[in-house]
DNA sequence: CGTATACACATTGTATACAATCCTGCCGTG
DNA sequence: CACGGCAGGATTGTATACAATGTGTATACG
């Protein structure tokens, strides 16, 4: 079906990968709050494990950009700054559009309605389980799409984007229901990728990602203030 | 000067960071042959470190794509293919563009001084030590190009990328003296900067990664086209 | 009272020992 | 001869113990 997804390799069931996405879980679904002070011994006590697997894990998510480690002092919950959600939605774009403008070119139609069946997905108002769910399912879609422009390593800087980013998404889910109109994007662009037409689907994609945008800032507001959550906290 | 360079947090001399270090220059210098197998006890001998820093430098390097771990069995340099040569020249172009259009309108002319001081650097034909030190100064170039554009999270990714193609790089140079062409492309570069003509910006590193594309093709044809090519060997 | 210095504490960095896993090849059995 | 189980070795995965480092604090001294 949909490409590679670079290898299972890592997902045997390790301790090591087990509490990485426990911990990576918990900073997406802002349960460690951004700025926040984590230690490894802390965590290993918190997930059940000793100091090395966590390490590992720590680096993992410091590569990913979720974690910031500062030497014989600890790590750090990345903060959300409007400047660092603004350069992953541009980067966002230009991978995207790069990717999109090869696939028009390379996709079958087999391909094709592999990619509508992922457009299907939705999620349930206020239900906070659904949330996740939802967004591990966009993330697919969005990186099939992107595979469809045969490039690999292309792919695997997006995969890691939006893992990254899956932290914002999450501020603007909560704010209405999207659902429908987040499917209707999805299918928008289907239909560009049908007519092989590079500019709509570029487009689309721009709107698709401008709109997203909107969403967060609507949601960090609300949230009270601008941004960053408790930024300048530190003093 | 030039912009910030994530953090030389890192840089701090730890034993893991030396390890990744000196593997990493192994590597890239293909001392290390493509597809070769290395093992972490095997790696710590010959670094002289336990196996805990090995580990972290190698899963490092896998991250940067040098490195593929397959579990309970060991490490292997990634192949050269020439399809991942250009999956990374394609996601090159992508960011680089992507980057410099936005570099045109945020450029100061103190910057365009700061960058022409990097592009003059050259290379010596036939002097090894010297491709390494040029691939740096070529490296900085083009990472302080980018973060003109003012996007930290591309910026980071536009590096690790020419870390990795690092090793693509050190066939082409080896095969004539390019030095000064290079450099011209480079002086061509700040020119467009210059003037603030995105067009004649993109025009100019679509041409570069082109020109560089087809360097290491040739490099690739002289040397018995799969890869990889016989090194000397520390025997 | 201010400043410098030494010391203690918290945390990561590194080494070593042991457990889990996987592959290989042998050997027995049908 | 083919096939399956089983044991041995090689390698990574994990835990624990110890060293290095950096930071803050208390204390002595000017």
């Amino acid at each position: 079906m949909a490409r590679i997804r670079p290898v299972p390799a890592a997902s045997r069931q390790t301790v090591t990968e087990s509490v990485y996405q426990a911990l990576r879980r918990d900073i997406i679904t802002l349960r460690h709050r951004p700025g926040a002070s984590l230690t490894e011994a802390e965590l290993a006590a918190a997930y059940g494990s000793s100091r090395v697997p966590v390490r590992e894990a720590c680096r993992r998510l410091q590569q990913e950009g979720l974690l910031t480690a500062i030497p014989y002092k600890g790590y750090f919950v990345s903060q959300i700054s409007s400047r660092e959600i603004a350069d992953c939605f541009d980067l966002r774009e230009v991978l995207e559009t790069g990717a999109v403008r090869r696939a028009v070119e390379l996709v079958t139609p087999g391909e094709i309605r592999d990619l509508e069946k992922l457009a299907q997905v939705e999620y349930t108002y206020h239900d906070w389980d659904s949330y996740a769910e939802f967004l591990e399912h966009n993330r697919e879609f969005h990186v099939c799409l992107a595979a469809l422009g045969g490039n690999d390593r292309l792919v695997g800087v997006l995969d890691d984007l939006l893992g990254t980013m899956q932290r914002f998404f999450f501020l603007g889910l909560d704010l209405g229901d999207f659902g429908t109109q987040m499917r209707h994007e999805h299918e928008c662009l289907v239909n560009a990728l049908r007519s092989r037409s590079a500019d709509e689907a570029v487009t689309c994609i721009r709107e698709q990602i401008a709109a997203s945008r909107r969403r967060i800032q609507r949601a960090l507001v609300r949230d009270g203030i601008p941004l960053p959550l408790e930024l300048d906290a530190p003093h």
